[in-house]
DNA sequence: ACGAATGTTGCGGG
DNA sequence: ACCCGCAACATTCG
């Protein structure tokens, strides 16, 4: 579910704790934490303060001085902050005692995110490509990345070592806004529609980061609200209604081994 | 009622 | 290089 508008929107409401320091760490999940045991957290992390809050790709980065913590919601991983804690959540996995009575909790249904502690981002920057708000994501660095390589754009796009942030729901809208059929291999696609995607990317993340993301079943931010993007999609979960541009029915398929939405007669 | 599907990622294998 | 299938897990849909 989260890509990267819902986890710009859970950094964006992250902000608050910004120079708290956290003071214990609870967990009642094992693998809460992906790459230590979690019993040692409360001893790494007491007193450490927390500078900010970033995010690349669908990673947020916590960074406390000296380590990071970065949080993977995957697919139903819930990050916010409170005051209060409820320690009766069905789905409560963690939860970090910061300073100033407030909490920074983990909650997630399908138990698939977490957390990694790192002492730097090297790891993490290997294992993922180009976030599209950085300054280096061009259009001439996207038509290179897609010309050097033969695979089908909905694949590549899903791979976060190419580009991170995309996921299933912002590829189909991105594709359709670009005419460009989710089958088609990167090598052909022609470098007017390379730069016509590459302003598209931007412009459908911005759009749904301004509506605080896509709320299809399970994201929430900052304990409860949900984001308001669903009303723009133009093909994800539109099958058999009409397409916008051209009147004819939006198809439903697998690409990808994932349920894929376009429009027959626009994208080619 | 039960199998399939659900937004993610990492792995092994072809 | 690249793609596929699967596993991790809980809930909902048809």
């Amino acid at each position: 579910m989260p890509e990267l508008p819902e986890v710009q929107t859970v950094v964006n409401s992250l902000q608050g704790i910004k120079n708290h320091t956290i003071r214990d760490f609870t967990y009642n999940w094992e693998k809460v934490i992906y790459n230590m045991p979690p019993s040692r957290v409360k001893h790494l992390l007491e007193n450490k303060k927390i500078i900010d809050i970033t995010r690349k790709g669908k990673y947020i980065i916590i960074n406390l001085d000296n380590y990071f913590l970065v949080c993977h919601l995957r697919m139903t991983g819930y990050l916010y902050t409170r005051k209060y804690l409820n320690k009766n959540k069905k789905h409560l996995r963690c939860y970090f005692t910061l300073n100033k009575h407030k909490y920074l909790i983990y909650e997630d249904i399908r138990k698939f995110g977490g957390f990694y502690i790192y002492n730097n981002l090297n790891i993490l920057n290997k294992r993922i490509g180009i976030d599209p708000f950085d300054v280096n994501f061009t259009s001439t660095w996207l038509s290179k990345g897609l010309k050097s390589r033969k695979r089908i754009i909905k694949n590549l796009f899903l791979d976060q070592s190419f580009i991170c942030g995309l996921g299933n729901i912002y590829i189909d809208e991105i594709l359709w806004y670009s005419n460009i059929k989710p089958t088609k291999i990167s090598n052909r696609i022609t470098s007017r529609k390379i730069k016509n995607l590459h302003t598209n990317i931007l412009k459908v993340l911005t759009t749904s980061i301004k509506f605080h993301g896509t709320t299809i079943m399970n994201f929430k931010f900052d304990n409860m609200k949900t984001g308001n993007y669903k009303n723009n999609l133009e093909v994800y979960g539109r099958d058999n209604m009409p397409c916008s541009k051209c009147n004819s029915l939006i198809i439903k398929k697998k690409v990808a081994g994932r349920s894929t939405h376009f429009c027959k007669k626009c994208q080619n």
